[in-house]
Order: structure tokens, then C-alpha cells, then sequence
DNA sequence: ACCTGAACACCGTTCAAGT
DNA sequence: ACCTGAACACCGTTCAAGT
């Protein structure tokens, strides 16, 4: 029979042992209370009660944990196709939920622009991507650059009106406006007959709907070298 | 008439009063000696023999520092088009140049994903792309949001396949193969079938190329909402 | 106005020493 | 094998005080 746990143990919960899951685990909680960019190595490990090194046993520097994170994030998207609605627009729905993800935390966007995810959602996710293309006709080798492509293009979207809009992170889209309204009439004559809004601006959804038709339409219209 | 400078000025030149062009020198020097991980305050204080304090009086951050660094980059391109050659070689040749310039230092084009550039070369750029889609017909408001998709992918490219590759910055492309080869047959029979050096590979001047004339055709393939 | 010493509040990563 | 205290070598940014 189990001796009765004492009560100091009892209290809060005993440190549990570390492992890999466990501080994945760890680090969306702090992604959601701090933010990533206090999303450290430290702070993880106080969040662990811990010291910084211990967790260097798991997880090998700080991209990695990123790259971890990101990919435990995309578990919470449907990745799944029932292989008879339309292709066109389940790709569309699938671009849209991941830059929805990346967006939903300033500063992950940013971060995932310049991680590679890590894991076994991120396969999923491609081995999604590829079944779409394919269902749409693109050859194997094409869809394999294009799925590179459109999610490079669905993260850089998610970074540039997402977290940085009205963040901390930095720069902000003022900044951007401002850059713009320095154009010159004589010498930027078609950039100052755009202004700086129309350039920067637009409704994010049209923006990003845009954008992922331009990137299909092209890998459709765009013979790889040689096929 | 002046009286001689006393032979301790004399041996090393005098310091340079700051102000923010001797600053942006300063951060070239850093960026070939050091690379950009280690264009930090503190080590530009070092190079122009102050205290990183002093440098706030000209920039307001590091990102902006980071920012005005790619700006001045940018003076070195060719900006220019004489109106007669064929749009589309040149806008080519243009988004090649400004690759092969971000993949010249290693971690530059991650810097410039996540920083919007800052100056009067930034503007050039764009000034010059809105002319070349122009000229192959692209209405303005198509060009504009046009020229954001195009450079931001550009830059994607670079980060790509540029720096990361041999480089000390976390990840290299042997984790990212790593990852792929992962794929379970059953799970991820098309990602399987690929095989991880046809996702990641592929000549790297062909894979640009190629993305370069998604993009391009894909705008001009693609009306923006209720054009 | 411009400049700066010093401080505040952090980082990633390694390694010898412990259990 | 796993864990960690302590250290090494850094960061960005602010601010009171000087010139």
C-alpha cells in the first residue's frame, strides 16, 4: 500500500520530470503569457523551475526550440481533405488557417519566417499541400517547388500585416508609411502617383487572397526547367 | 596661420564626429568584418571608439540601424533602365541582383525579411519595378501590390538558400533534409515518393529563376478584387 | 545640443561537478 | 544518464551628469 504522499509534496504539483514534451509544453504557455520574443531559454526554464542548462539536454539551441514550438502550433490545424471539394479551395482555406496561426502571436511570424518547422505536423502540412497541387494537375516535381514557394509566401504575408501592425517588435506599419512619403514627385514619379497607402495599404484579407491566387495561378502557368 | 597638430592627433586620424552617414559607414565595416550577428550597438560604439549610448542620438534602434544598413547596400545595385529592353529580362536581372546581394553576407536576407528597408535607394527600387511592370502592362494598383509580393519573395529566396547554407546561424540545410526524411511511406506517400533531396534541392539559380516566373506570371495572370 | 559612464535588465551556451 | 550552479561572453536601452 502506497505510503500517503506528504503534504509538501501535495501542495503544488512535484517538478515534473523534464523531457521533450514537456517543455514544448512549457514554451506555449510561455508563447501565450509572454509573447515569443520572451520566449528564452531562461525564462523557459524558470517557467521549469530550472536552471537554462538543464534543458540543453532535450533541446539543442534556441532555433531548434522555435522550430519545435512552431510545429506543435501547426497541430492545431485541420490537415485533413476529403479528396472531393474543390482543391483550389481547400489550399486557399489551408494558406489562410496557417497565416491565421502564425498571426495570432506578434512576432511568431517573424520567427517562423526565418525557422524551419521541425516535426511532424510540418510533414503533414506538406504532404497536404502536395495532394493539392496534384489533385489540381501540377506535375510532382512542380508541386514540390510550389509548396516551398506558397508557404514562404503565406509566412512573409502573415509577418508583414500580422504582428508587426501594432507591435513592439520594432518598426511598425507608420514607419513603413513614412519611408514612403519621402518619395519624390520628380524622381518617384509613378510611386508618388500611387502614394504611400496604396502601396502599404488594402484590406488584409483581399491582400492575402491576392496573394495566394498569384503564387497558384503562376506554379499552374509555369512549366518547371526542362519538364 | 594654424599651428601644428600636436603628433598624438596626428598618429591616428582625430575621431569622427558622429552623425548618422559616418555611423552607416561604420556599420558596412562591421557587416564585412563581423557579418551581421555581431552588428550591434555595442560592437559599432566599439569600431567608431565611443559608448553605444552615443549612438542613440542618431538612430533609434537597432532595427532602424539594420535598416538604413540594407539601404545603403542597395546604392550598389544598377537602379536604372533605359525603357527600350525588354521589361521582363530586366525585371529579372534586377530581383537576381538584389538576391545575389542579400546572399553575400551570411544572415543578411533573414535581417532583411524582418526588416522593412529605410532610405532613398529603398525607394529607387521600388520606383523602378513599378516602371518595368508598367511597361509589361500591369495596371498601377496591380503593380503596387505586385512589387511587395515580388521583393518580399526575393528576399525569402536569399534567406533560403543564401546564408543559411554553410552557415553558423542555428539551422543549416542538413537539419531541414533531416526533417523530411522523416516522412513515413504511409503517412506521407507523395512527400515519400519525392524524397527529401527533391523538396530541398534542385540548382539554386534554376529554383530562383523558376520562382521568379511564378510570381511574374502569376500578377499579371491574377486581377486584384474589382479591378 | 551633443555626448557618455554607468547601470539595469536581460541574453545563449558551456562545462565541471554533482546525483 | 541526467541534471545543474556558476561562469563566460555577450546583448539593447535608458538616464543622470557632464561639456
Amino acid at each position: 500500500m502506497p505510503r500517503p504522499v506528504p503534504r509538501s509534496r501535495r501542495e503544488r504539483p512535484a517538478k515534473p520530470a523534464l523531457n521533450r514534451a514537456v517543455i514544448i509544453d512549457a514554451a506555449v504557455g510561455v508563447l501565450e503569457s509572454d509573447g515569443i520574443g520572451r520566449l528564452t531559454m531562461r525564462r523557459l526554464a524558470e517557467e521549469l523551475d530550472t536552471g537554462p542548462a538543464s534543458l540543453y539536454v532535450y533541446v539543442r539551441s534556441t532555433t531548434e526550440l522555435h522550430a519545435l514550438l512552431i510545429d506543435r502550433l501547426l497541430a492545431t490545424l485541420d490537415l485533413t481533405w476529403d479528396g472531393r471539394s474543390d482543391w483550389r479551395h481547400r489550399l486557399r482555406s489551408l494558406l489562410t488557417d496557417y497565416g491565421d496561426l502564425l498571426m495570432a502571436n506578434p512576432g511568431l511570424a517573424d520567427s517562423a519566417l526565418v525557422t524551419w518547422p521541425q516535426g511532424p505536423n510540418y510533414l503533414d502540412l506538406v504532404e497536404l499541400m502536395l495532394r493539392l497541387l496534384s489533385a489540381g494537375g501540377a506535375p510532382p516535381a512542380r508541386a514540390a517547388w510550389g509548396v516551398d514557394v506558397l508557404l514562404q509566401q503565406a509566412t512573409a504575408m502573415a509577418a508583414e500585416y500580422g504582428g508587426r501592425g501594432r507591435s513592439a517588435e520594432g518598426q511598425d506599419v507608420a514607419d513603413l508609411l513614412a519611408a514612403f512619403e519621402d518619395a519624390s514627385p520628380q524622381r518617384h514619379p509613378l510611386l508618388t502617383a500611387l502614394g504611400a497607402q496604396e502601396m502599404v495599404g488594402g484590406e488584409r484579407g483581399e491582400r492575402r487572397g491576392w496573394g495566394m491566387d498569384v503564387t497558384i495561378s503562376g506554379i499552374f502557368a509555369t512549366p518547371r526547367p526542362g519538364e
